[in-house]
DNA sequence: TGTAATGTTTACCAATCGGTCAAATTATCC
DNA sequence: GGATAATTTGACCGATTGGTAAACATTACA
């Protein structure tokens, strides 16, 4: 018979790894395209190659498959953010946040979806961490930036709506995707836009704020 | 017996439009935050206060209500990007192009997540808008901004990115609202915030292209 | 190799889904 | 006011939903 689910976490058997990894896998794709409840069990079971109660004895429920695979993201998600680094000049951490965070958006962008999801139905999921962990990081960072600006080493500006700017620019190029590649036309639409993009956002946040015109 | 409903956009009644009008309103609640899989008729009726039978007498399916929705959102939407104008002076016009989506993004936030829910989910109502009507229109307005940069009156850069970039922060403020408040903090969770946005994005995008530093 | 734990499947359930239908109700117009 | 068209509703349909039960198969390990 088998164990109570409950006992599972204690010990994890070679196949216990490898299914859940491969649910986790294709939950990604379905959820980060049609977000919680716009995605079924069957969906998940499907696009995973296994049947439906088989999933259930992995995760009991859709929602268990849906924290599971939000907490495994979320930790490499901030990874470019936590990299800030108050040490180094701020241009050069700029612009290689910047950068991590396009190759984010290149390299992962189910998981950006899946995130975006998310966000628009309210973090029903995710409040709590927005408001504790996310909040005091983002808190952390801003100080950083702010002591840059008042150390005259970048403009004066709001570093909340700094870090939002680079967020949204950046995660642009995974959620719209099928926008940006639609307006850039067949021909734009390899992997070449990244490096454009890259270039335009270093050019318009390093011009933008590193040399204060406000008082010139 | 009721006509066919064919022929129901010969001639509306005062009742229709009112029907019609509270139910793409209670579409607009619920499809922005759920998509389209993840809204149910059941929902929006409840919103809409009335039976679901009753919604089907006006739209025939979902998918009728939901291009219904999109097709009333779209026209409006793009409305800022049309106002772009040539013959301005690119500060001013950069800078109210800004201004005019951050409103939209305060005063119309459920338009901007619907649309946004549907660019996550591959665009498949749209796509052929975004191909062709919104392919032209930013081909139209990027040729403005090239002929802009080659004057010397802004900076060299990509003009779609550019207009990727202002799309992206500003709706940012409506898809990732619950992530800005809770970062933000309750007590910066008033209206407040699209002023402190609006004085930041300007700043970052005039000084980071109305000057070029490219070969300074 | 035997056996107990682990993993998988078939068949199924109640609830909800999008949508239909006919009957009942209300508005319109002569 | 009565006929006719427009609107609304309750009852219902088959398909799909999230999830369960139990039989069956496989694995790990002594």
């Amino acid at each position: 018979m088998a164990i109570p689910r409950a006992a599972k976490t204690l010990r994890r058997t070679r196949i216990q790894e490898e299914k859940e990894e491969q649910i986790l896998e294709a939950a990604l794709d379905v959820f980060s395209v049609s977000g919680f409840r716009g995605s079924t069990i069957d969906q998940i079971a499907e696009v995973a190659g296994m049947s439906k109660p088989n999933l259930l004895y992995y995760f009991r429920t859709k929602e268990a498959m849906h924290r599971a695979l939000i907490d495994r993201v979320l930790f490499n998600w901030l990874e470019p953010l936590r990299a800030f680094d108050a040490e180094g000049n701020p241009e050069s951490e700029i612009r290689s946040y910047i950068r991590r965070k396009l190759e984010m958006a290149r390299d992962f962008p189910r998981e950006s979806r899946l995130f975006a999801n998310e966000m628009l139905q309210g973090a029903p999921h995710v409040l709590d961490m927005l408001k504790g962990p996310l909040k005091e990081l983002v808190d952390e960072k801003a100080a950083v930036i702010r002591t840059w600006a008042k150390g005259g080493k970048i403009a004066r500006c709001d570093p909340y709506h700094l870090i939002f700017s680079i967020w949204s620019t950046t995660q642009h190029y995974a959620d719209f995707d099928v926008q940006v590649r639609a307006v850039l036309g067949e021909e734009h639409s390899g992997d070449g836009r990244f490096e454009d993009a890259a270039r335009f956002l270093e050019q318009l946040f390093v011009n933008g704020l590193l040399q204060d015109h406000s008082d010139a």
